[in-house]
DNA sequence: CAATGTCGAATGGTTTAACCATTGGCATAG
DNA sequence: CTATGCCAATGGTTAAACCATTCGACATTG
């Protein structure tokens, strides 16, 4: 029937105007605002009240705040950062184990890679396979930190082959946040970093002829293989 | 090599350590924290800069703040709303289509019933029947509003249903920013509410003896057939 | 005694005015 | 022309005061 009285704090109401402007496209990405001297005047409020609403638009990912002369506050292209934030600090807090990840992977990154490979183009079997080269080389030298942010890439860069920014940030958040565990429980190794090498050249593969059950099958083997090792890692270390 | 010098903003170290506190569980839900003007001297800063960074602890979902005597900052329990929020703020500026949103429930949703489908309990189904009563007192009396917002909750409840929080974020997620999108383009109607109903007992039959199988396959099925259905609409609308 | 009204203190919200810190351009010296 | 150093614009911080909301304590009234 009735809705919550609205709460009446001015920062807010500054905080909406902007955020109005900037989605209908009165604001552009680029454009700067002017300077907190200037905008005060113009809402009418005091410079702490407006520097408040700025906070709040920084954190939302609306603007960044630039110091300096020619600095101020500076309209950014929306994206998927402040999603994958919020995401990681839910994973963090949240009694989320290493477990429950491992689980949505499982279910998930099969069908993620499905879509990929379907639209994978020749640009990208070729990022792929650059991708795959430096990976090789930091095998051969035996950079095992090296070779996990490139891992960490390879499938940040799959996600973005789907073309669907839904599944590019939960790619990218459930990614950012299985890197630790990684590095805790799972130290590579020759042997491992081969395994892994082998499983990324047969995807790149699947994905030249754009074979989407092959490439699905392939990544859902090696997702449940390195899970079940770091299970077990676990599980022997609490012991 | 080098890692980006740290800005220094004395109020993004209030953030980090009140943050760090709660993530560690040093603070838990429901604590409240010191007012401002004793918080600012703990902190050994300014009142204007600690109220900067409590907005952006309020921002990231951290804190409440309440107003009057015996009001102050209050540690909440971290919840998916502000994925859902900045999600949401990407959808309304274009980043994310209605198209991209439907494609990743299609790909994802069989997956996630799937898995609440092997772990329903006596108490889940019940619970479920609840809501499918509930659901048919709205279909008898023409009311698609409240329908629709017990059909939001049932896929909520089906997430929880998983045990497991990631599918639980993302299913929240992903069903509070559809959801306005169904309410805008495809109104319901008595037959299209009737159909809905229909998938939910069926699902429910399946929950009932654990077949995943066969509860994946409804769902799949009843998700593509209303986002082809909002899909047509709006490709109409917009001739 | 119970319901109601009133007041005051605690706490967040806002304002003002000043100063500090960073940055980039410009003037000046060499 | 180049390099140095100064200056002004702009965000960051501080301090002190006042306003607004809330809630408990106490008084008033029936």
């Amino acid at each position: 029937m009735f809705k919550k009285a609205k709460q009446s704090r001015v920062f807010q109401d500054v905080v909406e105007q902007i955020q109005d402007a900037i989605i209908n496209g009165k604001l552009s990405p680029g454009t700067k605002l002017p300077p907190e001297r200037e905008l005060k005047d113009r809402f009418n409020t005091s410079r702490g009240t407006l520097r408040e609403a700025l906070r709040v638009l920084e954190q939302k990912g609306l603007i960044e705040i630039k110091l300096g002369v020619s600095g101020g506050a500076i309209v950014k292209r929306i994206d998927a950062e402040p999603v994958v934030e919020s995401l990681a600090l839910l994973i963090r807090s949240g009694g989320v184990s290493l477990e429950h990840l491992a689980e949505f992977r499982i279910k998930i990154e099969g069908r993620l890679v499905e879509l990929a490979a379907t639209r994978a183009t020749k640009k990208d079997v070729k990022k792929l396979e650059a991708l795959f080269n430096q990976a090789k080389a930091c095998y051969e030298k035996n950079d095992w930190e090296n070779f996990l942010k490139i891992d960490e890439k390879v499938h940040t860069y799959i996600g973005t082959m789907t073309r669907n920014p839904v599944f590019q940030f939960v790619q990218k958040s459930v990614h950012d946040n299985i890197h630790r565990y990684y590095e805790e429980y799972l130290p590579m190794n020759k042997q491992r970093t081969l395994e892994n090498l082998t499983d990324f050249e047969k995807i790149i593969d699947a994905m030249k002829v754009n074979d989407a059950k092959a490439a699905s099958a392939i990544i859902m083997d090696h997702v449940k293989r390195f899970s079940d090792k770091m299970q077990e890692k676990i599980n022997g270390n609490s012991k």
